[in-house]
RNA sequence: GGCCCCGUCGUCUAGCCUGGUCCAGGACACUACCCUUUCACGGUAGUGACAUGGGUUCGAAUCCCAUCGGGGUCACCA
């Protein structure tokens, strides 16, 4: 072991003895927040890494690095299994698998069920509401050597003292009780907690500065002094967020702790405790993980992004609409949604923040929710792969050129596996830019065969617009090859792919005609005649087409006929073809936008398009 | 307010550690043009940044200091 051969103490255990151990350690209190993925992913990516070079030097697999998962629920009001699964399964979705974590089923490419997680290194269970026996032995142990001890104290006093420093314009401290003696037990104390008088634990913080190595940012100091006596178990018997990250990170044997910048201050907490502490099995002192804190990500505004930036945009709608109709109370807000009027009244109040709720009048009223976490950018339309190459550039980048010269920006996650470092990993806040998403988005669909696109929008719509999908099949499943490979150069995102096919969707006979587009059918232009010969109306162009496209059969009714078709009536008729196209476009779309006209009708067919042409000659000559 | 972190185009960033090759490169967005049957796609070009002020140096985006600006954190939430 770790025995140094100079002075026999035991300090430090090498890294070197076991793998490289990351985690993901979040709390099951909602779905994934996008900069959870993005922590995630920067965890793996380190992982994986020192996983891949250790195979090349021939180790054992397994040996060199691991991704690990554990659920942080130790809020018992807020956490939810629901929420666990939820946040796993968006994992999963990205392409971020965990070696070590609960176990999840997913369902292969091919449908065969396949499972995630394992309990693979005996470190017991990976929720932290199953492991309070093992935090409380530490805390008897801190108790005992006098570096925690019981504090009676009630919510509204603390409440109090607070509120008086904030007046005061000073910084709150819990003092630490008289009767306590930093380094002895303090008895008096533990019996009043051990006859059940209610109680938390507080950690005696020791009074040397704490510094903070972090891979990142670089040394943090922390002067003496800083750190008050934090609480350790709350009063429900539970740990704080602050020990059970402690004591688990080392009794899980995480080597490398990465997350959000938030934490920085969270972490001469961490330290001290882990100086305070030894281990109850092996006697030997708790390490210090290497720490890397990563920039946080912002809104375009600059402010954090944070899910309540949801709750904050239905917030404003609702607010937004009573001021123009005053008939909109929260009352009858909340029975129209069939929803708790007082929990409506304090959401629309700013009471609470009910994430569940935002989207019911979001749903309700019509408005977009910014995108903050996974679930809702995956329900929109994106892709994983876009979505990992995006959220890696938000504080990384690989620092390699292209044979062009231009940087290499566009890369996977086996890219990042093998690439990875945290000495890439920028300081600086990066605001999250949905429209550079949206071209990474879109540059991957594009990028897709035509048939992996069909069958990924087909995939999409059958999961979140089934009445979208129901509908563009009726017309059958050529129609749908020919619309999805229309939709792919045109869509940024699953979902507005659906725009591109609009015209699809409505029936023949609802095709709502732009009055402006009618009016242009009617009028004459000397570019729809041949060279030098008369005007000619829309209309006619209309009729010529229509004429020869109802000679052509149900059976040859395709793209490439009808392409050749009409290019042989411009022809004959001494026009472009384009000339021929708006029309027709205007015919069986009601507006001049569209994909290819060929491609147009084809998907439409034969009888949908001949039937909306006559509705709109009809409509034209009114 | 205390403590801590950060500061290159509108945005993500390369360059900074190891000053000169940087009157600062790429990507997204924007603008123009080309391609074109409309919309897209694609192609070409353009607009656009070293926060400010002092040092150090022959020379600073790069090193130092100050100012200003932005952010995080100060719970029996994590």
């Amino acid at each position: 072991m770790a025995r140094s051969a100079t002075d026999g103490r035991i300090r430090s255990v090498p890294m070197s003895s076991g793998p490289v151990v990351t985690r993901f350690a979040p709390s099951p209190t909602g779905h994934l927040h996008i900069g959870g993925a993005r922590s995630a992913l920067f965890c793996w990516a380190f992982a994986k890494r020192a996983e891949l070079e250790h195979r090349a030097r021939s180790g054992t697999p397994g040996q060199g690095g691991r991704f690990m998962i554990r659920i942080e629920d130790t809020d018992q009001a807020r956490s939810s299994d629901e929420s666990a699964r939820g946040i796993l399964e968006d994992l999963a979705w990205l392409g971020i698998e965990w070696d070590d974590g609960p176990t999840l089923e997913v369902a292969g490419a091919d449908g065969s069920l396949r499972t995630i997680g394992a309990q693979a290194r005996d470190v017991g269970s990976y929720f932290q509401a199953r492991r309070v026996a093992m935090y409380n032995a530490y805390i008897e142990y801190l108790m005992s050597i006098g570096r925690a001890y019981p504090a009676f104290d009630s919510a509204d006093e603390l409440d109090k003292l607070r509120k008086m420093a904030v007046a005061a314009k000073q910084t709150f401290k819990y003092p630490r009780p008289a009767d306590f003696t930093f380094g002895q037990p303090c008895t008096a104390r533990i019996e009043r907690a051990k006859k059940g008088e209610p109680h938390v634990v507080r950690f005696a913080m020791d009074s040397s500065a704490v510094i903070v190595r972090d891979e990142i940012l670089g040394d943090v100091k922390i002067a003496p002094g800083e750190v008050d006596d934090f609480v350790i178990r709350k009063a429900d018997g539970f740990p704080t967020y602050h020990f059970a990250v402690v004591i688990d990170d080392e009794l899980m044997g995480v080597t490398h702790v990465m997350r959000a910048q938030e934490h920085l201050a969270n972490t001469p907490r961490h330290v001290a405790l882990q100086r305070a502490l030894t281990r109850l099995d092996t006697k030997q002192p708790f390490r210090t993980p290497s720490f890397a804190h990563m920039p946080l990500i912002m809104n375009m505004d600059g402010s954090k992004m944070s899910k309540r930036d949801k709750a904050k945009a239905a917030r404003k709608a609702v607010k937004d609409l009573m001021a123009k109709d005053t008939s909109v109370t929260p009352a009858a807000l909340a029975a129209s949604l069939q929803q708790d009027t007082q929990m409506v009244a304090d959401f629309v109040a700013g009471e609470n923040d009910n994430l569940d709720l935002a989207g019911l009048i979001a749903a309700k009223l019509g408005v977009t929710l910014p995108e903050i976490e996974v679930w809702d950018f995956r329900r929109n339309g994106y892709v994983p792969e876009a979505i990992i190459n995006f959220i890696a550039l938000l504080g990384w980048n690989p620092g390699m050129k292209l044979p062009d010269g231009k940087d290499l920006e566009k890369f996977d996650a086996a890219f990042m596996a093998e690439h990875f470092s945290v000495d890439r990993v920028g300081k600086t806040p990066a605001k999250f830019d949905r429209a550079k998403l949206q071209s990474f988005n879109g540059d991957y669909l594009n990028a897709l065969t035509d048939q992996q696109f069909a069958a990924k929008w087909r995939a999409f719509l059958a999961e979140y617009e089934p009445e979208v999908l129901a509908k563009l099949l009726t017309r059958g499943e050529s129609a749908f090859s020919i619309l999805a490979a229309a939709v792919k150069p045109r869509a940024k995102t699953l979902r507005d792919g659906i725009n591109a096919v609009r015209f699809a969707l409505v029936a023949d006979d609802e095709v709502a005609y732009d009055a402006k587009a009618l009016d242009k059918l009617r009028t004459p232009d000397a570019k729809n005649a041949p060279q030098g010969g008369t005007p000619r109306t829309g209309v006619e162009l209309l009729n010529a087409a229509r004429e020869r496209l109802a000679s052509l059969g149900q059976s040859d009714w395709a793209a490439g006929t009808i392409h050749t078709l009409l290019e042989q009536l411009a022809q004959q008729l001494g026009i472009g073809i384009g000339q021929l196209a708006q029309p027709l476009r205007v015919g069986v779309t009601g507006a001049g936008v569209s994909p290819g006209i060929a491609e147009t009708l084809a998907a439409l067919g034969r009888s949908s398009t001949l039937s909306r042409l006559d509705r709109c000659l009809a409509l034209v000559r009114v």
